[in-house]
DNA sequence: ACATAGCGGTGCAAATTTGCGCCACGAGGT
DNA sequence: ACCTCGTGGCGCAAATTTGCACCGCTATGT
């Protein structure tokens, strides 16, 4: 008989999670499964093989060097199945089903949630999945159709299109804003983003627009930067379509906005003969592109 | 969540098998599973990917465009796995476990079969599974670690090892060879095999150095041709190592052995690292090239 | 020295998957 | 016109797989 037909494929992606997790109860977290379960799809993989793929230890399981033989090969039939994903929904002329996006979680109360929003009012036909997270979920393996982040480049086997070129901008409370004036910041605190310790004389304050500033706390992401600057602790800067967006917060005077990051979105070159991921593209591109200014 | 997570891969071994056997049924067979098995998992990897691969009508199941575009990435799923296993064996140093052979059906009572034979009881610690087919199994799926044939020539990405340059001879019994002259096959019969039809003065005939024989009878396999050949019907012209096997013939006289095919020895050229199957084909090679005089 | 958290392994009951046997249907041969 | 064979689909009982709750263990931090 064929030896491979006895072979349970689905073995290997256990096996890939586990390589990956680096324990058992890790890897059955990732692909929602037991913990026992994973355990027990691997020795029947390892028996089936006849070759001790992994070694057990009170801290997890670290790969033979059979081990290691065999993942490159379970890499590429996960490479081969994520392109089959691609290459299937490619295929689906359907204006339904669903869009996979993912964006960074502070993006979610702004204008481009927004017009995710409006995008599914012009298609009932077409849901969303949409997935905040500050880990960036992997195009390659199909996670998601469509990425959409901000940075200043981007890089991979993949398609990236620019939405807007962001600017910055430091905001504050609006009372706060009133106790200010046309001197350098003196007197006025800035919030730091999560800068090494013991910069309060950081450079980039220096040649900000506000030198004479002083700075005060770090904080590491946009939330915790609007909750200190909303109740007036100090200034801080933000990419303009978040801080516009925060209720609490108005522009700070006395400075125009200043270049930012790029917005990008991006996906696999294959992605876009999908024709509901082709129609949301093209929706963000143009309507993000037409309100450029709010960037 | 991750979309190909969900996926049951084990379902692309289906696909492929139900691909190739065109029927749930004979996939079925193939696989080792229950049609209603067969036909449920492809049912459930429909969903998964919600796309229909096979279009179902009472002739059995034909690939839609979808499944075309799925073919060939399950194909090379396929082959990674193919590839992954040998590696596998390939790390395995212990010489013990089972070594895979696939031989030609006719070979079986042989000096090879008797070679195969022979090497099991210098390793008792490995087992041989021999698996005499006519059609000949894949080395590249790696159904088999080793393929022993019967050809002129050997094409595509394995390593081939000459094991003995053939002979050929005409066989007969030992009656019919009483009753032979040196009158170039006189009033004799031979045993064609299954040549088009209407050939009773074949080319090869007049070539053969029986050019006066009469050619009687079609008959497609060694066994067939030997069946004939015990019951004194005729000459019959066989591979030297196997007529010489056979009990009820001898070789005709009036002529010399005429040289024949090659026996080869193939493997893929990652299998040889694992240590039985290297033990065996360094067995089989040395063994039958010192009696070469035998084929 | 102690407590804690995370690890792999295992017994057992629940949930899922499988194989069996049957159905209706249609093509091909008689 | 009939029969046979092979097809996919489906219900039900058996077999398998899974999830849960533990166990003993070991690093790590208090």
């Amino acid at each position: 008989m064929d030896r491979l037909t006895q072979l349970n494929w689905d073995d290997l992606k256990f096996f890939l999670a586990i390589a990956r997790a680096g324990s058992a109860r890790k890897a059955a977290h990732g692909t929602g499964a037991n913990h026992a379960t994973v355990a027990r799809r691997l020795t029947l993989l390892e028996e089936m093989l006849d070759a001790r793929l992994f070694d057990r230890s009170q801290q997890g399981l670290t790969l033979t060097r059979m081990g290691e033989t065999l993942l490159p090969y379970a890499e590429r039939m996960e490479r081969e199945l994520a392109g089959a994903s691609r290459a299937i929904s490619g295929q689906d002329t359907r204006i339904a089903g669903t869009v996979h996006v993912s964006i960074p979680y502070f993006m979610v109360n702004t204008p481009v949630g927004e017009h995710i929003a409006a995008f599914t009012a012009d298609n009932p036909e077409i849901q969303i999945a949409l997935q905040a997270s500050n880990q960036l979920a992997s195009l390659q393996r199909h996670e998601v159709d469509v990425s959409i982040r901000y940075a200043k480049e981007v890089a991979g086997d993949m398609v990236g299109t620019v939405l807007a070129h962001c600017q910055k901008a430091f905001y504050c409370a609006p009372g706060l804003a009133k106790r200010m004036a046309d001197n350098g910041g003196q007197g006025i605190d800035i919030l730091g983003w999560n800068e090494p310790h013991d910069e309060s004389d950081a450079e980039w304050i220096k040649a900000s627009p506000f030198p004479n500033a002083n700075l005060r706390h770090r904080l590491a992401e946009g939330a915790s930067q609007t909750l200190f600057a909303t109740a007036g602790l100090g200034l801080c800067i933000l990419p303009c379509f978040y801080g516009d967006a925060q209720p609490g917060l108005i522009r700070a005077p006395y400075h125009d906005p200043i270049p930012d990051r790029t917005l990008w979105l991006l996906y696999h070159k294959d992605i876009r003969d999908t024709a509901r991921v082709g129609l949301f593209i093209d929706y963000m591109t143009t309507n993000i592109r037409k309100h450029s200014s709010d960037f």
